[in-house]
DNA sequence: GAACTAATGTAATATTATTACATATCATTG
DNA sequence: CAATGATATGTAATAATATTACATTAGTTC
């Protein structure tokens, strides 16, 4: 890829956020998982997606419609719903169900530098573990959630459900934002 | 006041769905429950939660809204959903939160008859565990739940989260359904 | 029964999501 | 390159879900 003249013309908006180096190296990896299932990484999926890869609690489908009119393009709502399918589709977010909100899949967040391994459907089975704190917004994503989808296997096992997805969330105080038990932090400022 | 004095003027609606003995059981059952806890069943509550008991797949707040239309009353939104807050608030009702339903909580559904230690918020976290069928439209509460949520809890005491409420909730196919989606329309492969 | 609290009625609006159809872009290949 | 077919986006309208704010009614307590 030669980018010595000019930007892609057809996005001018794509580094219009002024995504963080980190950011366009997930988006870069993110692009580089969707195009070995044969999805297109476009301008308006990566827009969407470095939205949500750089807020630092859940965002929703209108927020990101209001941030990207800001960027030149005045994309309606189809427009947002349909990245975010995109992008949920090839396990790259989560959408958080008691919040309506969607936070990018933890495999973008932790630097892989080339593993593959962490594919959509199958190794994933598109499914997420949370903890939602109510204070201060924030959504942590269980690290230790084998052991939660393991029981949830056996259960499903046992009555012949075929599990697809499944989604975990625990809504209550973090750590940093319960004040009774600790010196008091206050909420804290920003999660993961 | 004694409640022998039936208020047939406010509460003629009160069985007008004809309710099942076995449901006005429950709503008896239901009824003690929230006295025991300072809450009134009054006939609105009642209502909501009569349909969500007679329903076999979880209900929508606008459909009860359209099912309390014909029963002479015309409630507005605000109505049901405050029956539905008061409902969930009292643990007789669960939402689920991937279909923005509701279905009771188990604890009404098998009869107990005098099996009063399952308190809503103490014992109760007010948290439900569900498999729902995308074929079938059904949801199972999970018996064997307290596995997942002890799993929850000691991820939740290792990280100092405290655990206010959760849901676990399920997508696939269930037993009854799979054999009639068994060729290609399995829910084999990919998530779309 | 006056005063207080809880519950409901009512109108308007907010928020989240989808449908249907038109247009544009891309990736070929004839 | 032009025709093509699939994929992606634009656009307008609307559906589905949920809340706000304020008026009214019912129940309880003193």
């Amino acid at each position: 890829m030669n980018m010595q003249t000019r930007t892609p013309a057809s996005s001018p908006a794509d580094n219009g956020y002024g995504f963080s180096d980190r950011i366009q190296r997930q988006l870069e990896h993110a692009a580089h998982l969707c195009a070995g299932q044969g999805g297109r990484m476009t301008p308006q999926r990566r827009d969407v997606l470095g939205l949500i890869l750089t807020a630092t609690t859940p965002v929703g489908a209108y927020d990101l419609l209001e941030q990207l009119k800001t960027s030149g393009r005045k994309p309606a709502p189809p427009t947002v719903y349909r990245a975010l399918d995109f992008l949920l589709e090839h396990g790259l977010i989560h959408r958080i169900e008691r919040l309506s909100a969607f936070v990018p899949c933890t495999h973008l967040q932790h630097d892989h530098p080339h593993d593959h391994s962490h594919g959509p459907a199958e190794t994933c089975l598109h499914s997420a573990q949370f903890l939602i704190c109510r204070s201060c917004g924030g959504v942590t994503e269980i690290a230790d959630a084998p052991r939660v989808l393991d029981v949830l296997k056996s259960i499903c096992g046992k009555k012949n459900f075929t599990m697809q997805s499944a989604s975990v969330e625990v809504e209550g105080v973090c750590e940093d934002c319960a004040p009774a038990t600790r010196g008091q932090k206050g909420p804290a400022p920003a999660p993961n």
